[in-house]
Formats: C-alpha cells, sequence, structure tokens
DNA sequence: TTTTACCAACCGAACGTTTGTTAGTCTTGT
DNA sequence: ACAAGACTAACAAACGTTCGGTTGGTAAAA
C-alpha cells in the first residue's frame, strides 16, 4: 500500500517524521492500534525517544490532529478569483469527482482517499471527546462560512437567485460530509451520481 | 448521561446484557475504550464470566456490530402502504427533523442520537478492517435500493419525473449520512436548514 | 588550536497497569 | 447429580511512562 505524505515536502525534522509515522499507522491500524511502539517502530526510533519530541501521548495526539485538521481545511477552503457560480462548480468538482474527470478551470486539490480516511477516524472520536467536538464544529463552521460567503457574492452578482446563503452553504456541505464519509468507509464508490444531482439542485433551485 | 436502550424491551438473557452494556461502554469510551474489563463492570460481572458467553472478543464484538447495524438498517428501511410521495417524504421527515416536529403520516422512529454516535463509530472502523467494510457497504447498498424502489413507484405512479432512480436515490442516501454524521459529532445541530433544502430539491428536479 | 563544557538526540531497561485469555472451583436451579 | 453460570486467580503480552546512560556536534575557555 503506497500512503501519500502528511506533509507537502518530506518532514524535515524528527517531531514532523513522528506525526508522519503515526499517520501511516492510523491508517493502517486505526485509531484503537495507534500506540506509542507502533509509531516508533515506524519512524524507527524507540519508544522512549518518542518522549524527547512529546511530553506524552496526549500531547503527541492533540499536534497530529492539529496537523491533520489544518491540512482537511486548507482542502476545503480557498480562495479564487472567478465567479462565485465558477468557483462553486470548482469546489464541488474537485471534491466530488475524481481527479482524472476533474476538468474545473479553478485550481482546488481534493483530499486523497488516505486523508479523508484519518480524517473521517478523527471525526469519529468527537462522538464521546469533547475536545475533537469542538475542533470538528470550528471547521464545520468555517467551511459552511466560506461556501455561504460564495452564494452571498452569487446573489450580488446576480448569478444566484436570492436564496439563504447559509441554509444551501449547509445543505452543501452537508452533502460533501456524506460524500466523504462513503468515500473513506466503502471501495468503488461512484461519485458520479452525487455530483450530478447535485448540479440538478443547483440549476433547479439556486441559479438564475 | 442517559442511554436508552439497545433493545426495545430490556435484554432477557445475560448475552444481551452484555451487548447492552458494549453499547453503553462505546458511548462513553469510544471504539478504543471497549475492553472486556469495561464491559463486564457495567453488567456487573468478573470479565472471565463473559468468556462463558462469548468465545473470545472479536467473537463479542461480531456479533454486537451486527446487532448495532440490524438495529440501524430497521430504522432506515421500512415499507408503507402510501404513496410513492408520501413515503419518501415520510422517511426525509423522520430522518431529517427533529422527533417534535415531525408531523408524517407515516409512522417512521429515527434513529436515536446515541445509536447515531455508536453507528459512526463503527463506520469508521471500515476506514481499516475490511470485515465492517463489507457490512457497510452492504447497509449502504440495501438504504440505495430501498429509496431507488420508491422513487421508481413514483415515476410509474406519474408522481415523479423521468429521473434515474439510483442516481437520486445515491444522492439521497449521501446526504443522509452527512446528516448523521454531522449530528454524532457536533452538538447543537440544526436539521432544518438540510430538510429545507432537500425538499426543494425534490420540488424542483424530482417531482412532477 | 586544543581542550573543556554542554546539550539535544537517542537508546536499553525497567516500572506499574491494563489488556485478552485460560484453568480450576464454587454455587445454583432442575 | 448434573450442568449452566458465575467466581477467583493467574498468565503472557502490550500499554504508557520514567530513569540513567551513551552518543555527536557545537560553543566557549584555555
Amino acid at each position: 500500500m503506497v500512503s501519500d505524505d502528511l506533509f507537502a515536502d518530506p518532514p524535515e525534522d524528527t517531531q514532523e517524521e513522528i506525526l508522519q509515522a503515526a499517520f501511516e499507522v492510523l491508517q493502517e491500524q486505526g485509531y484503537s492500534g495507534l500506540s506509542i511502539q507502533r509509531i516508533a517502530d515506524k519512524v524507527g526510533l524507540q519508544k522512549a525517544s518518542i518522549y524527547h519530541h512529546y511530553s506524552d501521548k496526549d500531547d503527541l495526539l492533540l499536534s497530529f490532529v492539529d496537523h491533520i485538521l489544518d491540512r482537511m481545511e486548507s482542502d476545503l477552503i480557498r480562495t479564487a478569483d472567478v465567479s462565485p457560480k465558477t468557483q462553486l462548480e470548482g469546489i464541488l468538482d474537485s471534491l466530488l469527482l475524481d481527479e482524472r474527470a476533474n476538468t474545473s478551470t479553478v485550481e482546488i486539490s481534493p483530499p486523497s482517499d488516505d486523508l479523508l480516511r484519518v480524517f473521517i477516524q478523527i471525526r469519529a472520536q468527537a462522538t464521546h471527546n469533547s475536545d475533537y467536538q469542538d475542533r470538528i464544529a470550528a471547521i464545520d463552521e468555517r467551511h459552511e462560512e466560506h461556501l455561504a460567503a460564495i452564494i452571498q457574492r452569487g446573489i450580488d452578482a446576480g448569478e444566484f437567485r436570492d436564496v439563504d446563503p447559509n441554509q444551501v452553504a449547509t445543505a452543501l456541505s452537508t452533502f460533501i460530509l456524506g460524500s466523504f464519509s462513503q468515500r473513506a468507509t466503502r471501495t468503488q464508490v461512484s461519485l458520479e451520481p452525487v455530483h450530478k444531482s447535485i448540479y440538478s439542485y443547483l440549476e433547479n433551485s439556486v441559479y438564475v
């Protein structure tokens, strides 16, 4: 199995190497298999050495989650100097289509399957851990605000009808999350029907 | 914290009591905290006694997952002797609205928040465990088929346009899953915008 | 330039606890 | 008396964490 990197560039210091190792372990073993020993093995360190870089497991996990969620958010939220309709469709194309089918003019690299799986697992921790809950809620809110702002711009520009930006944004983010969850937990999910349906919704209910 | 029962009636035998205990532990501690010791404590048994009812932890977890997914599926899939449009809206109302706001004529009890949280956690296991992947995929497929059948009936009855039943069903199930995921991982999620948007989609893109 | 001091990085070994699991024993209802 | 069901006790393995020691390189002191 080939795993892509947690960092765009190869990790420079040991701290980043450790987070990258945690990323791979989480992918292979799941959250319950994410132990110091396994991370140390993956980096090629003794597990005692981990404690030279992180005070304890909680510290490590917190840094890890921050890194993952930052990365996720940067995939979700991008500004672009194009018309609202073009920007919105660029976002949906990148998030809901296979890369090869993506002919969008707006360049948005979609989250990889690896990142998506890890994201879904972190999200699942939010069901019983309020720290995670807060972080997840923050991401969701910023994502929705980002979409709402685009829709508001579309209304102002006369491209969109006078819809409720927040309502449409919430619907879109719910849809995107559902698609992420399916991609992460099933194999061979066809993104086409979902993509077509949301375009149908936009054409018939949002666009002028 | 008050947890609702995994079983409609109070569990009769010890096996069911154990599964109910696992349900509560999973809710409080998450999947990584789901140990034999904690389950035994919750039932009021010694942990060795668990092995009188289940051969090992894997056996217990498999039974547990089966029970949860069966219950989830029974909440998702119900037949009703009403018009396709009424049935579809009954399903969406029950899954995407608060109970008190649910004035649907079709009686479908929605999955409780507790069940939803546990479902999302089990789903997350599917990211790295192929056994879980298969079960999750099976549920999703049956759910989509159920929705597609309703839509097909709607088309035949002249209530719906000549849409692709599978495409619309996939979109609906994606949407529902996204809503579940948000409800399970965030507090105070307003279901109203999502509900309104999907009705808008149906009226403008599906209904005649 | 050589010597000294220092510090970050890593390692090996051990700690107490919790994990899943097994064996043997006692208790209870039929 | 018999079997089902619960118990106590113990096991090896894995867990997170700590301690003390060994490097290697860098910077100050001689």
